[in-house]
DNA sequence: TGGGCTTATCATAGCGCTACGATTTAAGAA
DNA sequence: TTCTTAAATCGTAGCGCTATGATAAGCCCA
């Protein structure tokens, strides 16, 4: 035994060695067969596919990572998955990504920005494909992070300032505005917004913000907000309107920050004798699954959450395909109103 | 010129050498330092620290998962996560796994185990420290990938079968059994499923069949089961209320497989003049966040979507700390009845 | 004072893959 | 047939880190 070997190590059981032993080509072809199947000869395909089937072979992302200086993971980065509008998106995300093999990894800043800053650090750790976040306020650190981290970068669900790269959503002011609008069209004086959360939902404050300027710079009408500091549900909305009620008895129209709401708000008149849309108009945000089906059935306006996802999805794949480009997209999805019996 | 190198690569800008060099450690010592704070000094601990300040050293994890031949991330596959129930799960492991800085890799079966296979062969290519599966069913091949994987595994979300190697969940038989017997204890008779999508969620179904052994098997009760195909939403609920009045006129209770359904079955009960509780008992599962806001408030079965995430983010820390142990766990969150005014 | 511990630190050999440039082969052109 | 050019394929040096075992430094008690 001449030499005396110290180091051992633990192994994946098949390599890309292994394949391209067994397939007699170079590990290299089988590497770019992986990556690029188009160039490799239609023999060589068949005998690689042949051996990768016949040994499992299962290829280490670390490796081509590490190797790269890449991953194919994309870190997507939303206040809570909780939320339909977000999930929506993530979900329609990961479907578009996993086609084309990307992983989503994902983060929950729960309406932080010190916890989104701290998710960035570590999304970053990953080389990630790209880094998807939501909305256009970030922390000064994450903005560098992100900056300085040579990464393309998402900010979903919002329009307005100027994004870090690449942006996909829609100006929540004109949200407001278009509730506004439509509940004066429909022959309302005395408008209300009712929102949650507001402080921490800067979105929701967006919408409320256009809402009430519209509605205000409109002659003979007035409007007024009502919110609450926790997280909108309908139990909250039911609240919110009958503290409305009590404060400002004329109202006959409200405008709620999402379906949730506007659902506690149905119930509560339901309860209290106060006829939909007769008496009170009431629209709501988000056309959540219950929103067509209520009684009556809620005129609202709706977010392309899947959409938002789609787009957002093709930009980080053209980004990684040709990869030289640098221009930077600001994609508005708009969004619709829906009228329904509520308005 | 003695050497002609021909390679040249790019390359990260902070390593952890040059972490070392500053520190005037050796790079294993910074690497022991992040991995095992305490078996660090208290100087070079400092040190160290100052120095990964200063650099604003950012580790690569492709590199070391590589080495470690396992990586920190854990790969989750639900139906989708626009599903509340999922929703919830998986924002609870983010934020418990986030803790000690374990990725979560999000993937959407859509209910399909060819799909699930697909995104377990791309997990395992991650050499994740875990793969989080729904439910107990999976294909042939999905379970042997898991099994040779070597990977810790978690089932969620249900209990029943031997599961591949972890389960958290409860009995959804358990479930439809509970919605049974509290509606014959609350007097009723005439009892009625309503499901939605049953083909594909498995879980529904189990509810469905716990619910009408039970019934059938009380002297003196009759139950019946009503369902539809799409995905189950409010709309549905309220078509198969309808339906469901059609065919059994007599029927004084009903249990629905989600809240969505329960939701579209109390509004078509508004609209059709059907009294709740009186003339007819509803009950749902999920306790969704309108339930408990509802007019009737909805009577219905809390599932620990939460619990579960916990649960099994503690089952996955502790394989990763004490690695050595095979014990295989089952754990039963339960579930809880919610009785509100609908019953 | 020194032997036997424990504790802290270090040097080094890969982990499995991809990028790079070089080389071989195939296909046309002359 | 030879030369040129394009298309396939190959050889190899790392990518940045961790595991391993070795060494050095403290510490206790005889």
């Amino acid at each position: 035994m001449e030499a005396t070997k110290r180091h051992r190590r633990k192994m994946q059981s098949v390599t890309m060695m292994d394949v391209a032993e067994r397939a007699q080509v170079s590990p290299s072809t089988v590497s770019l067969y992986l990556r690029k199947p188009d160039a490799v000869s239609a023999t060589a395909s068949r005998a690689i596919a042949e051996a990768i089937d016949a040994l499992r072979y299962v290829p280490n992302l670390m490796a081509g990572g590490l190797a790269a200086a890449s991953s194919r993971a994309v870190s997507v980065i939303v206040p809570s998955v909780r939320n339909a509008f977000f999930a929506e998106t993530v979900a329609t995300m990961q479907a578009e990504l996993g086609k084309e093999r990307l992983q989503v990894m994902l983060g929950h800043s729960e309406y932080s920005e010190r916890e989104e800053e701290n998710l960035v650090k570590m999304a970053l750790s990953w080389k990630p494909a790209a880094v998807v976040l939501t909305g256009l306020s970030h922390s000064a650190t994450t903005r560098r992070l992100l900056k300085d981290g040579n990464v393309p970068v998402l900010e979903l669900w919002e329009l307005g300032r100027e994004p870090i790269d690449m942006a996909v959503g829609f100006y929540h002011e004109q949200v407001g505005s278009t509730a506004a609008t439509h509940l004066v069209q429909r022959g309302r004086k005395r408008l209300l917004f009712l929102g949650a959360r507001l402080q921490e939902d800067r979105r929701a404050t967006l919408r409320a913000d256009g809402f009430l300027k519209t509605a205000r710079e409109t002659e003979g009408v007035s409007a007024e907000i009502v919110q609450h500091p926790a997280p909108a549900n309908a139990a909250i909305g039911a609240m919110l309107l009958a503290e409305a009620i009590r404060k400002y008895p004329d109202i006959d129209a409200v405008a709620c920050s999402n379906d949730h709401i506007a659902l506690g708000v149905i119930f509560e008149c339901q309860r209290i004798g106060v006829q939909i849309p007769e008496r009170l108009s009431v629209i709501g945000f988000g056309d959540l699954s219950f929103s067509a089906a209520c009684n009556p059935a809620l005129t609202t306006i709706r977010p392309p959450g899947d959409l938002i996802g789609t787009e957002a999805a093709r930009l980080i794949l053209d980004r990684i395909h040709e990869s030289g480009r640098a221009a930077s997209s600001v994609i508005d999805t708009r969004f619709t109103l829906l009228q329904r019996q509520s308005s």
